[in-house]
DNA sequence: GTGTCGCATCAGCTCTGGCTGATATGACAT
DNA sequence: ATGTCATATCAGCCAGAGCTGATGCGACAC
């Protein structure tokens, strides 16, 4: 089943910026400077994004002098793919099954 | 890799009624008047997100007469789900080895 | 035919959310 | 202490997206 926590997840995931910034961190842990630096984008408005990311618990930060480190935390992308799946699994069974409502 | 047609998939399931509408179709092939009544939505608005939904290839519809059936397809969910569950284990194993890019 | 019902589309309003420049904070170097 | 750099926050602008009422269209019933 799907929660509301989920749509939340979701929606903070369909950014492309953001999407960007979380596939660059799948591969490597890095700070907001590489992340300026490889997306191009504004400092400012990459850290505004981050923020987003942090407060929905799918990066983590790791300061490092004056530097941040932010890393992803692979359980939350875990969870919404399993619950995807699952949906997906769902879905397949029902088709199969053809099972509808009838319609008045 | 995570393209940016993913990225609209994403924004697309984002919507709290539109993942509603996804999560009943999961169990159930329903037509518009029956979403109606799960979700208490007004037609119009059901309507408008049932057309994004559409358009993004995550439901198809099969006319009943005056009816309209709406089926979920499994697969656009799969990949979904999928892709993510990649990006989640190659978050793991970066996180595993620690690897990070130096700042400067 | 007329009426009703299921569904889609249109036009308009509103409000969220992303982008920006300016500014604040805090760490390091000199 | 002064300057520079990395990062966060703030205030404001603007486009996009969701909700609505009104309307159009096609299928069925009579």
């Amino acid at each position: 089943m799907l929660t509301s926590a989920d749509t939340d997840l979701i929606r903070v995931l369909g950014d492309p910026l953001r999407l960007r910034v979380v596939s660059l961190l799948a591969h490597e842990t890095l700070c907001t400077t590489h992340l300026v630096e490889e997306t191009g984008a504004r400092q400012t408005n990459l850290s505004n994004h981050l923020r987003v990311l942090r407060e929905a618990g799918v990066v983590e930060t790791e300061p490092c002098g004056r530097y941040t480190y932010y890393r992803l935390r692979p359980e939350v992308l875990e969870g919404l793919a399993g619950a995807l799946g699952e949906l997906a699994a769902t879905a397949r069974a029902t088709g199969a099954a053809d099972r509808r409502r009838p319609c008045a």
